[in-house]
DNA sequence: CACTATTTGCAACTAAGTTGCAAATAGTAC
DNA sequence: GTACTATTTGCAACTTAGTTGCAAATAGTG
């Protein structure tokens, strides 16, 4: 992973420091969008300051090595670009009950037929819903009621 | 409009004031999204407070009257949900160039095939790319150049 | 017209993200 | 290794979308 993050930072021409090493570790280790918080909390004690990981951020997302992502709770998640494709990112889950949120990495999506005139650069596609888990949850409850 | 705007509060129980039948004035008017800060300009000096905005859509989402887009800049966008299917939204495009939002209520899409469990309550598409205008308008700068 | 539950406006607050600046450091040249 | 400089970092102060508590205003009802 330490390495994998040297060669990322690398390819892009940014120096090796340690909080851009860090962050760049976390977001390889997880499969899943995360927070400026929740890549401090991940990195423990020794987190960069949060200015530093927001501007680092922004640096991985200039040089497209990072995505953004707007969910429905006002605060921007993050992620590696490597699993998206050129003009479109996986799409998202976010399961009403839970609030956790899942990468739909596997699954094949299509662009949308614009109107003429209109260029594509990156098509995002969010599923609001119920998780497999709270699923089941939700039927063992119904089925303890009765 | 404004009669429309009375039938709607009615249809969902919400008593006739005047702010709420402004504020759905508003949205009944435009083609596309809003923050509360529009809203609020749209309605001009005697515009409720911005409490009172925020409060009203809400409960305009709470009766799904209103649906919220997580556009790219960290504010809520709002608009009437009468374009939208019921588990899908119609798509919205962003333009990177001059930012601005268009709604393609026009547009059909389809339903992402999830895995087995998860169950879908609304399904958004967002696209980023260069509108119509933005690209003529570079195709005549170009031509200028030369 | 009177009554009450609901709604509104205001001021103070919360929290994500940004900015300016001085101190620290990665990469480079010797 | 040492010295140098451009880049990066941390901190504190700031900005701003959105929220909260509460007292005053008002829609609907009889
Ligand atoms: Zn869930
Ligand atoms: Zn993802
Ligand atoms: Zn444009
Ligand atoms: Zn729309």
């Amino acid at each position: 992973m330490n390495h994998r993050a040297t060669e990322l930072l690398g390819s892009v021409h940014l120096r090796q420091t340690e909080p851009r090493l860090a962050i760049l570790r976390t977001l390889l280790k997880t499969d899943t969008l995360l927070t400026q918080e929740q890549i401090a909390e991940q990195i423990g004690p020794d987190a960069p300051n949060k200015t530093t990981i927001y501007r680092t951020l922004t640096q991985l997302l200039d040089k497209n090595l990072v995505h953004q992502a707007y969910l429905d709770d006002r605060t921007s998640h993050f992620e590696l670009a490597h699993h998206c494709g050129e003009r479109q990112c996986h799409p998202h889950f976010t399961c009403v009950h839970c609030k956790q949120t899942h990468c739909l990495t596997g699954i094949s999506t299509q662009l949308v037929e614009l109107p003429k005139g209109f260029s594509v650069q990156r098509q995002q596609i969010h599923i609001d819903g119920v998780c497999p888990n709270c699923q089941t949850m939700n039927k063992t409850k119904e089925i303890e009621r009765v």
